[in-house]
DNA sequence: AAGCAGATCAACCGCCCACCC
DNA sequence: GGGGTGGGCGGTTGATCTGCT
């Protein structure tokens, strides 16, 4: 059999901390250090959940905690770390001296991410909106035309394309909570842009309307994108959607989360230990991640059209063998 | 001053994985 | 080897605070 219960659930306590009950864990951990805290509640003479004293400790009695606002810096470097490895609280808040995860999770939930919003970038991706939008069409095998939603993408090589949503409603959403809101702003903003008559100049440009958009890369480089220094400093790289393949890159998709595949830990370690090396981001040493670039450049183009191509090609097929399907998957 | 809405953040929930028995 | 837990983690909740009308 497996260890005994830590607690008995129904019968400790819960809900905010008195002075007292913090009183006690310090005197305990004082005393006796830190480590199996199953026995805090009892040693330490506390009707808790030995899970909650660890979670009280962790976040906020330890005494190496900063409990002042988070500076600039700790802003940018949440942000640099959060583009490059998503949401993994801990990861970040290792490098935030005296930050735990739970500080870091809610700077960002309450913070960060309304600051991203406002700025017209996608806080998942970190993308602009309507590159996420460009993308999120060639995914889902655009063009889509039904009584309901009538979107016309560009379909092919040369002249332009308008862009037309008789609904001006973004249609692609699963119900995911990241869904819901790519799928609000995509709403918000095809209301607001797609009146001014959207454009593709051929399948290689998209004009857009440049208050919306900052200057990224969209090479197939999976290694680190580099933040800006400051919030001000990114809105003043806003200019128009680069003029490189308008195809999904899919090894920004693939290595966006860059931990993904095999030996993700050592690789996470030592990307992670790239990143915060590079004080100057633009003109840093190279990395071993950047040595490799040109060979994955040189292969990506078409693996990316292709894995594109596949996938379309599979949900035609699939739409073909399941007529059924059609009506449900096209009407929003 | 009261009521309301939005923001904040401590605490909890539920899952995963390493480890214990 | 397998059942079960502890510790760690990300996501979510809800009490409290703050600002606005």
């Amino acid at each position: 059999m497996g260890r005994p219960p830590c607690c008995d659930k129904a019968n400790v306590k819960r809900g905010p901390w008195t002075a007292e009950e913090d009183a006690k864990i310090l005197a305990y951990v004082a005393s006796h250090g830190i480590g199996n805290w199953t026995l805090v509640p009892q040693k330490a003479g506390l009707n808790r959940c030995g899970k909650s004293c660890r979670l009280r400790w962790t976040n906020y009695l330890r005494p190496d905690l900063k409990h002042d606002n988070f500076t600039s810096l700790e802003e940018e470097c949440i942000l640099e770390l959060h583009k490059t490895i998503g949401s993994r609280w801990s990861l970040i808040a290792k490098r935030l001296p005296g930050r735990t995860d739970n500080d870091v999770k809610n700077y960002w939930n309450t913070k960060l991410k309304k600051k991203l919003v406002n700025m017209g970038i996608d806080p998942v991706t970190h993308k602009p909106f309507a590159q996420v939008f460009a993308e999120y069409g060639k995914i889902s095998g655009l063009p889509i035309q039904n009584a309901k939603n009538h979107i016309h993408l560009p379909n092919n090589t040369t002249g332009k394309n308008h862009v037309c949503m008789e609904s001006k409603q973004f249609p692609f959403s699963n119900g995911t909570p990241h869904d819901k809101f790519v799928h609000k702003i995509m709403n918000d903003q095809l209301q607001e842009n797609y009146t001014k008559n959207y454009t593709w100049d051929s399948k290689e440009t998209l004009q857009t309307h440049s208050s919306l958009l900052i200057s990224t890369s969209t090479s197939c480089n999976p290694t680190v994108h580099s933040y800006s220094p400051s919030f001000s400093s990114v809105q003043s790289q806003v200019h128009t959607m680069p003029s490189s393949t308008s195809t999904c890159n899919w090894n920004e998709f693939i290595f966006g989360d860059p931990f993904t595949s095999s030996g993700a830990e050592q690789k996470q370690e030592t990307f992670l230990s790239n990143l915060l090396q590079k004080e100057n981001p633009t003109c840093g040493e190279v990395t071993e991640v950047e040595e490799k670039q040109p060979v994955e450049e040189a292969t990506c183009s078409s693996a990316m059209d292709s894995f594109v191509d596949t996938i379309l090609a599979n949900e035609k097929q699939m739409l073909m063998d399941f007529p059924p399907l059609l009506d449900v998957y096209l009407d929003y």
